[in-house]
DNA sequence: CGATTTTGACCGGCGC
DNA sequence: GCGCCGGTCAAAATCG
């Protein structure tokens, strides 16, 4: 898998500051590596998608055609090629999930797709362009998606870092493989 | 008082 | 060309 900047830092890792404050009780149901070769030529609603098989390190696994949760404008052309865009869903209860970054919210939007509106962070230390978006599944309301854009070119501001670990867990988080049929109540 | 959130406006891309 | 839609901006409000 590519995290090209840091080898030692994943891209959008989760970082577990000791005694986390997370202690509700969400599963980490899909684990979805968007391959930005593949996403420049989404036209449509749809999207593809290489699963990432959670808790292997770090293979691609099948390509993924179902949701629709990125949109056109993604890449622009006059625009620096982020590159890196990760998304899963998680179920939760909040949507405010701790990664150890410092996240600033800087718009609000509702969506088509989707009844629930869609919130837009940007990583908050300067110099960090990495986006961040969150909304509620449309179809089951207790699960999260978030999507990541980008690569922090920093540290977290709680850096706990697993090395080598393409996925970091927080205790408590239930992995699941990437099958929908699995991951459902 | 600085940082962050809120919220409506604005902008650009795309389909018709 | 126009309208729709998603993403971003920015001023005001709020919070710590």
């Amino acid at each position: 898998m590519d995290f090209p900047e840091n080898p030692n830092l994943n891209p959008n890792c989760m970082h577990i500051a000791d005694g986390d404050p997370l202690s509700l009780d969400f599963e980490l149901s899909e684990y979805l590596m968007l391959d930005d070769s593949t996403s420049q030529s989404l036209a449509s609603s749809e999207k593809t998608y290489h699963v990432l098989d959670a808790g292997c390190s770090g293979s691609t696994g099948a390509t993924y055609r179902n949701k629709n949760i990125s949109c056109k404008t993604g890449v622009k052309k006059n625009k620096v090629d982020i590159g890196h865009r990760v998304a899963f869903r998680t179920k939760s209860q909040l949507e405010i999930m701790d990664d150890g970054f410092k996240w600033r919210k800087y718009g609000k939007k509702a969506v088509k797709n989707s009844p629930n509106p869609r919130n837009y962070y940007k990583c908050s230390s300067g110099g960090c362009n990495v986006k961040k978006r969150v909304e509620r599944d449309r179809e089951d309301p207790s699960y999260v998606l978030t999507a990541y854009e980008g690569v922090h070119n920093h540290e977290s501001p709680c850096v706990v870092y697993y090395n080598q670990t393409p996925l970091m867990v927080p205790t408590g988080w239930t992995l699941q493989a990437s099958s929908l049929s699995s991951s459902s109540s």
